[in-house]
DNA sequence: AGCACGCCGACT
DNA sequence: GTCGGCGTGCTC
């Protein structure tokens, strides 16, 4: 009998699966990374199996010719998010599986070039890139693609390797790289003896009173002491100043025995943190916790579908604790618990706190860590060994085969879609999926959720569980009946100011609560969401505004750098001499950015001490942990930042928080501008008065009658969902409609406006044969961020109850990337 | 990704 | 008349 399998190739375009023969010493299991010949040239590819076929859909299939390794790389409930996947993001299925496999293991084939006999025998008479290429692949051998394009760049050797395929000179070959991560080994040594047979050779080994015969002596001992574990070579030498000799010495007499052993190169291995014991659960607290144990019970031990759970609690209100408490009873019932968090970097608090409560059960997956890093914590995850793992957005596809709790901290964070590459899809509505299909609990927890989300909950598509109240003291203490007031808002009017004379970026409440908090010996925040000196740099004469050439965007000055800078690409130039337009010489700049601001700080208080927290101060992780730490202790009285300062932040003696200019991005044309807006000025907001002292905050605006800004002001999150639900409403945008967004990047501003053109075309036909009146295409019109990098941006926006029907099984035409449900359409 | 098939422009 | 552009489709 033969066996058949069925195949997810792993290529990313290829749609649908294929079914080979199982040559008979071949064994595979569902899920395994295995290698199969595809296309007409038989080219070795990887694939994953995702099943058995009785009957395949072809006479005559291949076999698969190899097994890439051992362990099955996906568990069957990941195979089922990944077909679940397709349809949810409209990708394919290869993509939604290279998603899932392990790091540097997956490879795609690549062609092989190698000089024939046929080749010149000599680089006389040939040209500068002739030579180039022969004089790689003659001292090097064989060379692959990327390895050829590594040395040769963007250099069109492509054609002329082709060239020389046809005139013989050149051989080509589709091969598989081997995997870029493996496993690290180290050797190791341990006891071959029992301890009875051991003493007996105690007097054999070697002159009596040798240091070698000591030496020996204390090698057995030790892995006597250890045993049965083996020991790695390096702390026995280390342990017993042993030698290579005196273990080959041990060996020889079949005293010891060596191996390899695996170990694991994790990330967390130098953290200590002290345990700590869960604190007592205010009233409220209790109440949601009972309510989240609740779901829990039905899920992991009755075996129940549950609802996911929303967990709104403002900020400071204990959600970490919840947190907690629900991957401990996850973890009793031997399951296991997935965190995901927005950005890792951020995230450092709620990882300690994890360690804290579960000593040497806790991973971390995310891009920072070493290719080794993450191969090693997704082998271990995929073994079962990781009881708790938090990570990043893609940590949401990592193989837990008994997961029974998923918690998304933040859950409201656009860091969960978007990712640059691959398939768009957000890492919550994945968890969401991946919890339903694994029997287990999706812990939704956000202190601003979006309104969608909410929308949801109230539908009772999700749990809503609301924690509205602050534990008092932050997280130090909190006694059971005690909450500490939400910070108390001013909201000031700049246009007053401007009126009253009063240039700068500080109004003079602000500067009055600074002075305030300054004497106080307290500390205060300050939140620009601009980095940078200025934020335009124009010419007086004629206006012109000097703006970067891949983005087209306004470049933004940093005077530390002394440059012009582009946020988006990176680009800089020097300050510009004369304006390009009328060749004037009076250029100068506008607009405040953190930059400016902390320059005017130092002059209006040159006794403070002044940090300032941004991309151009703390680059690395370890450089903002150092800042955050130095401000925490105390080293600095007011802190400066942009965007960061929102996230989940712990600033026990900071009482004063100042949003230097609330407007930011509220003007811009997406549907969400207002949401982030008041999601931002929340969070930045509820920084203030986290520790025993109360807090307040200075909100600078020149909209305060904006219902985002009124809002966030008075902490009012039912007031602002409703208002904007309206608006949502009102415009036809989610949640009362989807939309899915197509977009198209081109070089050329006409390769992509056509492209644009002829796709809405196509779209209009679709449409009008699906019958589908309720869909709507918008554009195609260029992206609000019409440059990027330099590649002109188009999109279509589809709008209706369900425009992903439209596009189901249907193919676009390569170039388009799909965003189903997107966060934003700038 | 390759590699076929397939229908419209500048050449031996 | 032919070579060749890259659009569309297929790979078990």
């Amino acid at each position: 009998m033969t066996v058949y399998v069925e195949v997810a190739v792993y290529f990313p375009r290829v749609v649908g699966t294929f079914h080979y023969h199982l040559p008979p010493h071949l064994e595979v299991q569902p899920g395994q990374l295995v290698e199969v010949p595809f296309g007409r040239e038989n080219r070795p590819m990887q694939g994953v199996v995702l099943g058995f076929v009785t009957q395949p859909e072809v006479e005559a299939t291949k076999p698969v010719t190899g097994i890439v390794d051992p362990e099955a790389v996906l568990t069957s409930q990941q195979i089922a998010l990944a077909r679940l996947m397709t349809r949810r993001w409209l990708c394919t299925l290869a993509e939604a599986i290279a998603l899932m496999l392990p790091p540097g293991v997956a490879r795609l084939t690549e062609t092989e070039y190698r000089l024939t006999p046929e080749a010149p025998p000599t680089d006389e008479h040939l040209s500068p890139l002739e030579r180039r290429l022969w004089r790689l692949l003659r001292e090097r051998g064989p060379l692959r693609t990327a390895q050829l394009h590594r040395h040769l760049g963007r250099l069109p050797w492509e054609r002329l390797a082709e060239k020389w395929v046809q005139r013989g000179w050149i051989a080509t070959r589709a091969v598989l790289p081997a995997p870029r991560a493996r496993p690290r080994t180290v050797r190791a040594v341990a006891l071959a003896v029992t301890p009875e047979e051991m003493r007996a050779a105690w007097d054999h080994l070697g002159r009596p009173g040798s240091p070698a015969r000591e030496r020996r002596r204390a090698v057995l001992q030790l892995l006597l002491d250890r045993a049965p574990e083996p020991l790695e070579v390096g702390e026995v030498y280390a342990e017993t100043g042993a030698t290579a000799q005196d273990l080959r010495y041990l060996e020889e007499r079949g005293l010891i025995r060596r191996l390899t052993q695996d170990t694991w190169r994790d990330p967390l291995a130098h953290v200590q943190e002290d345990l700590q014991p869960p604190p007592a659960l205010t009233p409220r607290q209790q109440q949601v916790w009972e309510e989240v144990r609740h779901s829990l019970e039905r899920a992991l031990v009755q075996g129940q579908k549950v609802l996911p759970i929303l967990l709104h609690g403002v900020t400071g209100s204990g959600k970490t604790e919840i947190y907690l408490r629900a991957a401990e009873y996850a973890l009793r019932q031997k399951r296991q618990v997935l965190v995901l968090v927005p950005e890792i970097g951020l995230a450092t608090l709620l990882v300690r706190r994890f360690l804290a409560r579960f000593p040497g059960q806790v991973g971390v997956l995310h891009s920072g860590l070493t290719l080794g890093q993450r191969y090693d914590t997704w082998r271990r995850a995929r073994r079962g060994e990781i009881p708790v793992l938090i990570g990043a957005r893609s940590a949401v596809f990592a193989p837990l085969p008994r997961l029974g709790l998923i918690v998304v901290d933040e859950s409201h964070a656009e860091a969960y879609a978007n990712p640059e590459h691959g398939p768009y899809y957000h890492a919550r509505e994945v968890a969401r999926d991946y919890a339903r299909l694994v029997g287990g609990v999706a812990l939704l927890g956000s202190a601003t959720p979006d309104v969608v989300s909410t929308y949801r909950a109230r539908e009772g598509v999700y749990r809503l569980l609301v924690l509205p109240e602050r534990v008092a003291g932050g997280r130090q203490r909190p006694t059971a009946d005690s909450s500490a007031p939400l910070p108390h808002v001013q909201v000031v009017d700049m246009r007053e100011m401007w009126k009253q004379g009063r240039g700068g970026p500080l109004s003079t409440p602000l500067l009055e609560a600074l002075q305030d908090t300054l004497r106080r010996g307290e500390q205060a925040l300050l939140f620009l969401n601009r980095r940078g000196t200025s934020t335009h740099v124009f010419c007086r004469d004629c206006g012109h505004v000097f703006q970067c050439p891949r983005c087209q965007v306004p470049l933004v000055f940093h005077q530390s750098r002394g440059r012009l800078m582009c946020h988006h690409c990176g680009y800089h130039r020097g300050w510009p001499r004369s304006c390009p337009v009328c060749q004037g010489k009076d250029v100068a700049g506008l607009g405040w950015g953190t930059e400016s601001l902390e320059q005017e700080l130092r002059r209006l208080f040159p006794q403070a001490r002044i940090y300032r927290w941004d991309r151009d101060t703390a680059s690395t992780q370890h450089e903002v942990d150092l800042l955050l730490e130095h401000f925490r202790r105390g080293q600095a009285d007011i802190l400066i930042g942009t965007q960061v300062l929102a996230k989940g932040l712990d600033l026990p003696q900071v009482t004063l928080v100042g949003i230097v200019l609330a407007d930011i991005g509220l003007t811009l044309p997406d549907y969400r501008a207002a949401e982030r807006t008041f999601q931002v000025l929340t969070q930045v907001v509820g920084r203030a008065g986290r520790g025993t002292r109360p807090g307040r905050a200075i909100l600078q605006t020149y909209m305060p009658e904006h219902y985002a800004i009124r809002a966030a002001a008075a902490q009012d999150y039912e007031t602002f969902y409703r208002e904007e639900l309206r608006h949502r409403a009102r415009l036809g945008y989610p949640p009362f409609t989807r939309l899915v967004r197509l977009e198209y990047r081109a070089l050329h501003e006409a390769q992509a406006r056509e492209a644009a053109e002829a796709l809405a075309q196509t779209l209009q036909r679709w449409l009008r044969e699906a019958d589908a009146r309720a869909t709507q295409i918008i554009g195609p019109v260029p992206c609000f961020f019409a440059r990027r990098a330099g590649w002109y941006r188009w999109h279509i926006i589809l709008r209706g109850p369900d425009p992903t029907r439209l596009l189901r099984d249907r193919r676009l035409p390569p170039g388009w990337r799909i965003q189903v449900d997107p966060v934003s359409l700038l």
